[in-house]
DNA sequence: GCATGATCATGC
DNA sequence: GCATGATCATGC
């Protein structure tokens, strides 16, 4: 600890939120190798470990140590210090990544202590944050990068607030259930339970569980970018008053259901609206209209991808299901937890169900979706032998019909998700790491996964 | 009628 | 210009 004679050249009342933030605005257009005695780039070059910058600023600015303690960086001021990065584009901030706050205890949780939100470690850690966020350049060691936003940042009385405790009811509950294991970052709106490493928790805390990963509670890159917006005022963002002490999955569920039966004529005329039929992301804009602007903002900051679902008569979606495409050579590099379509499996969903009957297509019905847990096991599997493929050079791509074939994992090979071509046109390739080219690939959804999921939802 | 390769319309 | 969110088109 910091001695109280150490504390009393510190620059700042350590007592006090109001002279922390002043001492800490002064690193605006900074940088740690600018105003503190921060060691330079060497170190950090024999240091693979992330958050140095984290640790430099506690250690170098602030004077204080870096300890294990677990509660807020600024004791005394209950005020946690969260320092992350953020991409500077032509003249906007965007976050580079999920804000982690505090690992997740399963242990703590499941024998029911620290349950109630008022009194939660949560709360007590994180209520007030310091952000000090800094311009994310990745050939620019951390003592280097220039400081940009700096605010504080509070949960209690947030417009948000109400989101946040919930997802965190939510998390704990599920925990407290047993299911620590099954947890996704989607599940909830703005605060995830996001992985944190590869480790499992060790099972001799929870003998009668399975094993789960090590999650934090964090707040998700979509809200973050919220946060940098409102801190910075570059973009106006509010929900409205429209979730307030609601369910936000029961008030946007409830928009759709006047909805129910009519067709898609009848719909645009409900809404006096006139949409082009031909694009193909026509039943995609009626969704939007249905969910009006706020919605939209929320579903946006929570990722929650809403996704377009026509039923044939047989009740067969009429497509599978597709994702952006991926590169190659990423796939190849990455390990699972850290690739695009672990992210996408990871999110959130909201399903926009239409049934097509003779020549017409009629809004059937809307479902929050989370892929179960056991499936997304079954996703990993597809990543992977799609990533072995690609690492061991081994696709093999051979011509028929006028048309590319390859050996990637098709839709009857898995019961959830295949491999399948998702490109602009026969000249939009993607470059394999031998060099051969490829037409583009994405990662799709099987049409009978989906119908399975539409039969036991909504 | 399903599986799968190919391609389209739009927004940013 | 390109990614996104999809649908189109065809062979088996």
């Amino acid at each position: 600890m910091v001695s109280l004679m150490g504390k009393e050249t510190l620059g700042y009342d350590f007592k006090s939120r109001s002279s922390i933030l002043s001492y800490a605005k002064r690193l605006i257009n900074h940088t740690l190798l600018d105003l503190t005695d921060a060691p330079k780039v060497k170190e950090m070059r024999n240091s693979r470990k992330k958050g140095i910058f984290g640790q430099f600023l506690e250690k170098y600015y602030f004077g204080l140590d870096i300890n294990s303690d677990s509660g807020p960086d600024f004791k005394e001021a209950k005020l946690e210090l969260k320092s992350t990065g953020v991409f500077y584009k032509n003249g906007k901030f965007k976050a580079k990544e999920r804000v982690s706050l505090n690992q997740i205890n399963f242990k703590d949780i499941y024998q029911l202590r620290n349950i109630d939100w008022e009194k939660s470690h949560f709360l007590f850690k994180n209520n007030h944050i310091l952000f000090v966020m800094y311009k994310y350049e990745k050939e620019v060691s951390e003592v280097q990068r220039e400081i940009c936003l700096v605010d504080l940042w509070e949960i209690i009385g947030s417009e948000e607030e109400d989101l946040i405790k919930n997802d965190w009811e939510y998390i704990v509950k599920k925990i407290k259930s047993g299911k620590a294991h099954e947890l996704s970052e989607g599940e909830t709106l703005l605060l995830g339970a996001a992985r944190k490493g590869n480790e499992k928790v060790p099972g001799k805390y929870l003998p009668d569980l399975p094993g789960a990963k090590k999650r934090a509670f964090a707040f998700k890159q979509t809200y973050v970018q919220t946060i940098i917006d409102k801190l910075s005022q570059q973009q106006k963002v509010s929900f409205g008053n429209e979730f307030k002490k609601k369910n936000p999955h029961i008030v946007i569920e409830n928009k759709f259901k006047k909805f129910k039966g009519l067709t898609c004529n009848e719909i645009e005329k409900k809404l006096n609206i006139v949409l082009n039929k031909k694009a193909k992301s026509y039943y995609h804009h009626i969704a939007e209209k249905i969910l009006g602007d706020d919605a939209k903002t929320l579903l946006s900051i929570a990722n929650v991808q809403m996704k377009i679902i026509r039923l044939q008569e047989n009740g067969t979606p009429k497509e599978s299901m597709s994702f952006p495409y991926f590169k190659s050579v990423e796939v190849a590099e990455q390990s699972w937890d850290e690739s695009d379509f672990f992210n996408q499996v990871e999110q959130g969903f909201f399903f926009v169900v239409f049934q097509i009957r003779g020549s017409k297509v009629f809004f059937d019905k809307v479902f929050f979706w989370n892929m179960p847990y056991l499936d997304r096991l079954e996703a990993e599997k597809v990543w992977t032998h799609t990533h072995n493929l690609i690492k061991s050079n081994g696709v093999k791509i051979v011509r028929k019909n006028n048309k590319n074939y390859n050996n990637f994992l098709g839709s009857k090979d898995t019961k959830v998700a295949h491999v399948r071509p998702h490109g602009k046109n026969g000249s939009d390739y993607d470059v394999l790491p031998n060099g051969k080219k490829i037409g583009k690939q994405g990662f799709w959804l099987n049409a009978k996964y989906l119908k399975k999921i539409v039969g036991e939802n909504g």
